[in-house]
This record gives structure tokens, C-alpha cells and sequence, in this order.
DNA sequence: AGCACGCCGACT
DNA sequence: GTCGGCGTGCTC
């Protein structure tokens, strides 16, 4: 035997409890490569795995019977040397596993997993068999033979019967069911006939029927190329002439792979428009750049960002790259899509996480084929294997729900998009019309260190130095397009409203705008902040809200149920007190906790403005399929005059008869519990000021308040977005809060209350010890919603200078006891 | 996730 | 004694 030959793999396995790698047997015919899926034994279950190293000697720890032989391959090349790196990067810096990445990563399907079934013997089991057997067996007995084939997953009868695992050994030991392993199916790409005409006839060939003829001219005309069931349909014929003028070699019939795309609608093309000159000098920037570089592309609403990015795109398709486009959430943004579609046709391809699992797999098949297209996804579409990416786009980079905070890793789309363009050699583009402080700061930063580039650096001077810090751009887009001017903004002092007896949620000035619009015949969105739980605690007659005294954050309001104590806390360090019954600064007894629905504003308009129609547009109504695209549809076409809605109006939606914009209370956003709460604030009160005047009209913004000194309302009414972030990153700075520090988030679940609090302060005293002076550690307290699905939650937050390393805290999972559950989360954005 | 093993209390 | 529940630890 060739002694050179790899007779074993080194493979990491699919599987919860599985650390580290698994050794594996090459069976002579498998040729097995790093990177690729396979199938392997493990335990009793047949589970994905990857191929990680292979081996030419056996671990010498390891008994060579005791090594299993590789099942299967699954997929074959699947990671290309920088995707894997990418992964890798991933888990290292959001501190989980590899596999976990790769399963986030993945399509489900790819990485399948074995089942294990029960199969009843019907021909074995004698009458009045319950008579000899536990409750449990005849539970799972009736369940099998309730079914149509007699058979089910082990998982399902163990969810259907108590003590099911008994019951199915018990029929098995008597022989009258089996128990047998379903390996995991890859999922199939679906085939389906296709036709495609390949000759037109001669006019005077005899030999072609005029029937036939008119097939092929119906065929012609629908592009000569269709699904052969569509085809029948279509030419209203039979599969037999199909055969017969394939048989002439007119046509040709072929199997064809589907690729399941969600249906679009008819779209019609989409050609590019004429630039502005600042749109000129991004698409120029992007052209020229290729290589790795970060650009911030700062364009206000309605600037024209969308062509930018078109424009920007085209000339790499054309060089066989291919577009990765991230945005924060498809259903919302059906514009931004429809638009890529009508601009690039079939080779844009969506994807996000409403896919069905055979729809994902189609699009990761695709994209693995190499040929250039656009991919515009969700947060997770940052990891589609796109082998040979030209650019990737982040719009709306200053959107949250780019960061994943619920199972690990909590990565930032943003983040890894930023370490992918640095691998694949691409430039990033950030769009956005109010920058993030973290995108802006970095900005700054580079500008600085480019600034004094000139001088030799010192070798002292490293951290700060051009060449460590990634190249970027700063493009802004200061104008809408047709030099439609921004809409003004009035603030309106809602305590005034109060004083002269103005009890409604609607000022004189919203009131009358809404009067005058409705005369018009135009249209208004009324924007209320969502509603959540846990809310600031403000006085309607001073503005006062209550602080922490120990942290620079609003005190938020909890009562666990309906009757309990009023309490307020602090999200931060614990500290808690009564709500107060009177204001401590003007003793009001108009202190109130904030939170307004939609449907309030609804049941108010109803009331005092019974002539305005209105539609809702929320996360309730909003919640089907399609029903973003549906309702905005229906107020386009002129069904309701005001649209009355939450954060969602603030996403790209682009309705141009609406003329005014109303916020119904922009307080709520203001003293979120939340170091970000200023800029978040800043961010969804300009992105829906920016919805006003977008067509011939011009439209108005109504800001209602009960502090309108308050620099943010401030910001936002004078609309100064360097002013603004500057001020922001002073106070952060000062707080060393991010972007000027680092924070880690420890949340900790159980659905044992003291379990969970036991193990945070475990966890907390630890740290504690181990942590050097550039970490502080705040906490542990309770989450501001203790109980969320039956779990208990508390967390534990570090807090780091910009420069200190992060510490590697994986092993700290081991210290948790069994139904406690840990979930670091590296820069987090939620806090709750 | 499963599945084995081992410990403990309850019962023919 | 043994059955059945459950906690713990391992799977190449």
C-alpha cells in the first residue's frame, strides 16, 4: 500500500455535545476533500459533518476499531479558502464554535441529520395486543397505527407519549415494530421538463405539419424556451406533437433543474437614470476603487442611493463578478428589490430567512454555480458562498437588525461584511442617510490618521496610523433628487397644548395640517413609536424624566402584573424605586409612564377627525406574507388618506403624495433606557421626517413633544448631522460607551429562577477575579423582562477600553450548570 | 440530540 | 429483588 494516501479524516461533526474533532475512515472508493459535507456515524445517529484534515496516520490516543468509516459525502467544495477563514474569523471573535457558525451559515439541509423511525409489523402484532403491554407502548402502539404508513420519527412519539422511549423498546423487543435509521437526504434540486426551440423550419419543408408550425411560432413567442407543462398549456396541445417535433430536431426536450425562486410579480425593465453630479462622483468612486475599502455613503432621503448602488453594480456584473446587496429586512423594503429586478432581471436573486428550506438550498446551489449575480438578502445572506464578489452594499447600514442578538454567535452583518470585503478584496459600501457613530467615528479616525500621514509615522505611533486602519471613503449625497427641498420641520411643544386645555393626542398645528391635507387631497403618515413593555417614566406638566443617579440612562418602568408595585430600575447597575406618586421636580401628579399604540392614534382619529380614513401598519396588521407590499399598495392607490404606523414606515418606502409627516410623540424614543437611545432617536425621527415631500408637493414634518429643548429634537428640527454625531460621541467618549469603548453582554437564561440568578453572580464573582483593569464589570441584575418564555434572565455586562483585547470567555459555558444557558454577546446593541 | 449507565425510591 | 424515573457523560 501507498503509504502517502490519507486513509482518515479528521471531521467536525454536526452535533451539540460534539467538541472538537472526530477521526473518520476513508472507505477506499470515497473521495472525501477538506471542506466537504459529509455524512458520518456518531453514536447512534447518522449526522453531518465537515471534512476538516485529512490524515495519512490515525490518532495514536485512538483504538483503530474504534474508528467509523465515513457514510457519505454530501457536497463536495463547498468553501472556498477565504469563506472558510470568514467563518473562522466569526467564531473566533463572537466566541463560539466553529460548527455553530457553520450552522448559522448553512442552509438547513446541507448539513443533514439522520432520523430515527418506528415502523410498525402489522402482520406480527396479534389482537388485543394492549392487554400485554405498559400504557406507554400502547400509546406509541395507537399513535403508529393511527397513522397512514405505521411509522414515525422517534422525536414525534416522544413528544406524543409520556415515557415513550419504554413503549417503543417494548414493541420492538416483541418484534411488531422495528426501529430503523432514515439517513439524511440532501435535499433533492427538484427537475422538471423544459423545451426549448432550437430550428425554425423552412417555409416549403413538407415534412412539418401547420399545426406543428403554429406550436413553434406560439413557443417563439413566449421566448422559446419554457417549462414543457406550461408549454402544453399554452400551445393547447399534447405531449405527442411536442415529441414529434423534437424527433425533427426543432425542439429539444430536456430535464431541467428548478431553481426555486419565489414568484415576483411582472415587472416591467428598469434602465438607468441620469446622474446628479454627487451620484456622478460616488458611481465614479466605486468604479475606479476594486480592492478593499470601506466607503460611507451618507446620502439624505430621497438622494438617490438606490441608483448608486445599480450604477455601481453594473459594471462589476458585467466583469463576471458577482453583488452581495444587505438590507434590513426584505418584507420592508419590496421597492428596493422590485427595483433590482427590473434593472438586472433573473440574475438577482433574493434571499433572506423567509425562504423555504429547498429555496435556500436552490439559491446556495446557484450562487456555488459561479455565474455573476446580484444576491440581496437579510443579516444572514452576509454569509452567501458568492465565489467570485465584486462589491458588497450594506443600505441602511445604521439599521439594528443587522446585529443578531438572540442564539449565538450575536454577529453584526456589518462587521463580517467589513472582514468578507477584506478577504474577497472588495469594497464596502455603507449607505445610509444617518450614519451610525460607529461607521462615522471610524471615519473620522482614518480621516485624522490620512491627515497626518505625511510626516514619517513613529514607530510609537502605530494604533492610530493610516496603513492599520482599513482605506475609506466618505461620499455624501446632500440633495434629493430634482432639487426637491427637505421638508420643514415644526416641533410642537405638547406641555402648551396641555396648559391651554388641549387634552388630545393631537396638536392645534398637527390638526389643522391634517385638515388642510385632507381638502387637498393628499396624503399623511402618522409615525408612534412602537410599544413595549418597559417605558420611561415622564411628567406631563414639567418634561421632568426620572434618571438613575448611579448611571446616564432614563429608569424604566416595570410592574410585573396588573395590581403589583410600580417600580422603576435601572438597566444598567439595578437600582430600583418606587414610582414616585407626584413629580420630584414640580410635584405634578401627572407623572406618568409613556407608551401610545397605534391603535390609539387609530380610535383618536376616529374620534376628532372622523373624516380621515385611515390604514394601520404595524407588526399586527403587517404579519402575513406580503402584506407590507399589500398595504402599501392599497394606500398608493388612494384608499385611506392617513397611514398610521410604527418604526416600520421609517425603511425605505418611497410614497410620494404623502405631504405630511406627523409624529405623534417623539418622547418615548428619547429616554429609552439605553446608551444608544439619543442616536437611535436621531435616526427614526429624520428617516420619517425624510418620508414628507417626496413628489410634486411639498410636504411638512409635525414634531409633537413635551421637550422640545431636547437636543435631539433639536438636532433633528435644524437637521445638523455632524453637529449631532459630534456631540454623541463626546458623551460616549466620556462614559468610554462604544464606539469610544467596548461593552460584552453574559445573558444568562434558566427556567429555574434561582438558577439563573445563582449562576450570574457565580459567573459575575468569577469574572471578577480574572478580569485585568481594562474591563469593568456591571451587573449581574435581572433582565428588564425578568421571565420571557418561561426562561428566567439575567446578564452580566463587561465593559472595556477601545484598545483592550477581548477576553476569551468560551469556557465560561462550562460553568454552567445543566438548563442554564449562557449567550455571550460581543458588542452588543440591545441591551435587554 | 440520543443513548447508556448508575443512582434512588416504590412496588409485585 | 426489580421497575421506572432522572441526572450525568459520551459519541471518532
Amino acid at each position: 500500500m501507498s503509504s502517502g494516501a490519507p486513509k482518515w479524516v479528521a471531521a467536525l461533526v454536526d452535533s451539540v455535545g460534539a467538541q472538537g474533532l472526530y477521526t473518520y475512515r476513508l472507505p477506499p472508493d470515497l473521495k472525501v476533500a477538506v471542506g466537504d459535507i459529509l455524512s458520518v456515524p456518531f453514536g447512534s445517529q447518522q449526522l453531518g459533518a465537515i471534512a476538516i484534515q485529512l490524515l495519512s496516520t490515525p490518532p495514536p490516543d485512538l483504538a483503530p476499531a474504534d474508528i467509523r468509516p465515513v457514510a457519505a459525502v454530501i457536497s463536495r467544495g463547498m468553501f472556498s479558502p477565504t469563506y472558510w477563514q470568514l467563518l473562522e474569523r466569526v467564531a473566533a471573535y463572537y466566541q463560539t464554535s466553529l460548527i455553530q457558525v457553520i450552522r448559522t451559515a448553512l442552509p438547513p439541509g446541507l448539513l443533514g441529520r439522520s432520523q430515527r423511525r418506528l415502523r410498525l409489523l402489522p402482520d406480527a402484532i396479534p389482537p388485543e395486543a394492549e392487554m400485554f403491554l405498559s400504557p406507554a407502548a400502547v400509546c406509541v402502539l395507537s399513535q403508529l397505527q393511527q397513522s397512514a404508513q405505521g411509522d414515525y420519527t422517534w422525536q414525534y412519539l416522544r413528544q406524543k407519549c409520556r415515557g415513550a422511549y419504554r413503549g417503543i423498546q417494548a414493541l420492538v423487543d416483541r418484534g411488531w415494530a422495528e426501529s430503523y435509521l432514515a439517513l439524511p437526504t440532501p435535499p433533492r434540486p427538484q427537475r422538471r421538463q423544459a423545451v426549448t426551440v432550437v430550428q425554425v423550419p423552412t417555409p416549403e419543408d413538407p415534412t412539418v405539419t401547420k399545426r406543428q408550425r403554429e406550436v413553434l411560432s406560439l413557443l417563439q413567442r413566449r421566448g422559446g424556451d419554457l417549462w414543457l407543462q406550461e408549454a402544453l398549456q399554452y400551445c393547447r396541445t399534447t405531449s405527442a406533437t411536442m415529441r414529434s417535433l423534437a424527433r425533427k430536431g426543432l425542439l429539444v426536450i430536456e430535464e431541467r433543474e428548478v431553481l426555486r425562486q419565489p414568484a415576483s410579480p411582472e415587472l416591467g425593465a428598469d434602465h438607468p437614470k441620469v446622474l446628479t453630479a454627487p451620484q456622478q462622483t460616488a458611481v465614479e468612486t466605486l468604479r475606479t476603487d476594486q480592492s478593499f475599502a470601506m466607503v460611507l455613503l451618507h446620502g439624505v432621503t430621497g438622494s438617490g442611493k438606490t441608483e448608486v448602488y445599480l450604477q455601481a453594480i453594473a459594471p462589476r456584473l458585467a466583469a463576471g463578478q458577482s453583488a452581495l446587496v444587505l438590507v434590513p429586512e426584505i418584507g420592508l423594503t419590496p421597492q428596493l428589490t422590485d427595483r433590482f429586478q427590473q434593472r438586472f432581471g433573473d440574475r438577482v436573486y433574493v434571499y433572506h430567512s423567509g425562504l423555504s428550506d429547498g429555496e435556500r438550498y436552490d439559491a446556495w446551489r446557484r450562487m456555488l454555480q459561479g455565474e455573476p449575480m446580484v444576491v440581496i438578502g437579510t443579516r444572514s445572506a452576509v454569509f452567501s458562498p458568492l465565489p467570485q464578489l465584486g462589491i458588497i452594499i450594506l443600505d441602511e447600514e445604521h439599521d439594528g437588525s443587522f446585529k443578531q442578538d438572540q442564539p449565538m454567535p450575536c454577529y453584526h452583518a456589518r462587521t463580517v461584511a467589513q472582514w468578507r470585503a477584506e478577504l474577497d478584496d472588495c469594497p464596502l459600501v455603507l449607505g445610509t442617510a444617518t450614519p451610525s457613530l460607529e461607521s462615522w467615528s471610524a471615519q473620522q479616525l482614518r480621516a485624522i490618521a490620512e491627515a497626518t500621514e505625511p510626516q514619517p509615522a513613529s514607530p510609537e505611533a502605530t494604533s492610530q496610523s493610516a496603513a492599520t486602519l482599513p482605506p475609506r471613503h466618505y461620499l455624501v449625497l446632500p440633495d434629493r433628487v430634482h432639487q426637491r427641498p427637505p421638508p420643514p420641520i415644526t416641533v410642537v411643544d405638547m406641555r402648551l397644548e396641555l396648559q391651554i386645555g388641549n387634552r388630545s393626542i393631537f396638536s392645534r398645528s398637527l390638526r389643522s395640517a391634517l385638515e388642510t391635507m385632507k381638502s387637498r387631497e393628499e396624503q399623511g403618515i402618522l409615525f408612534i413609536q412602537r410599544r413595549g413593555h418597559s417605558s420611561f417614566v415622564s411628567c406631563r406638566e414639567c418634561g421632568h424624566v426620572m434618571m438613575c443617579p448611579h448611571c446616564d440612562v432614563s429608569l424604566s418602568y416595570h410592574q410585573s402584573r396588573s395590581g403589583a408595585a410600580e417600580m422603576l430600575r435601572c438597566h444598567y447597575c439595578g437600582f430600583g424605586q418606587m414610582q414616585p406618586p407626584r413629580c420630584p421636580a414640580c410635584d405634578s401628579q401627572y407623572l406618568k409612564h409613556f407608551g401610545s399604540g397605534t391603535q390609539r392614534v387609530e380610535q383618536a382619529i376616529a374620534q376628532e377627525l372622523p373624516e380621515l380614513r385611515c390604514l394601520r401598519f404595524d407588526s399586527d396588521t403587517t404579519r402575513a406574507k406580503g402584506a407590507h407590499r399589500a398595504l402599501l399598495a392599497r394606500f398608493a392607490q388612494g384608499e385611506a388618506d392617513v397611514l398610521v404606523g410604527t418604526q416600520m414606515l421609517t425603511k425605505g418606502i418611497d410614497l410620494p403624495q404623502v405631504t405630511v409627516v406627523g409624529i405623534i410623540a417623539a418622547d418615548g424614543l428619547l429616554y429609552m433606557a439605553d446608551y444608544r437611545a439619543s442616536e437611535r432617536a436621531f435616526q427614526v425621527l429624520t428617516q420619517v421626517a425624510g418620508r414628507a415631500g417626496r413628489g410634486e408637493q411639498p410636504g411638512r414634518v409635525i414634531l409633537q413633544t413635551y421637550n422640545p429643548e431636547n437636543p435631539v429634537v433639536q438636532a433633528v428640527k435644524s437637521q445638523d448631522i455632524q453637529h449631532f454625531l459630534t456631540t454623541e460621541q463626546q458623551q460616549r467618549q466620556a462614559l468610554d460607551y462604544p464606539p469610544a469603548g467596548r461593552l460584552v453582554l453574559l445573558r444568562i437564561t434558566s427556567p429555574d429562577r434561582a438558577a439563573a440568578e445563582h449562576t450570574a453572580q457565580d459567573l459575575a464573582a468569577h469574572l471578577a477575579s480574572r478580569l485585568d483593569e481594562a474591563w469593568s464589570l456591571l451587573g449581574p441584575v435581572p433582565a428588564p423582562i425578568l421571565r420571557v418564555a418561561r426562561r428566567y434572565r439575567w446578564q452580566v455586562l463587561l465593559k472595556g477600553a477601545i484598545a483592550a483585547p477581548i477576553p476569551d470567555l468560551t469556557d465560561l459555558a462550562k460553568q454552567c450548570p445543566a438548563h442554564v444557558s449562557l449567550t455571550i454577546d460581543v458588542d452588543p446593541l440591545n441591551l435587554m
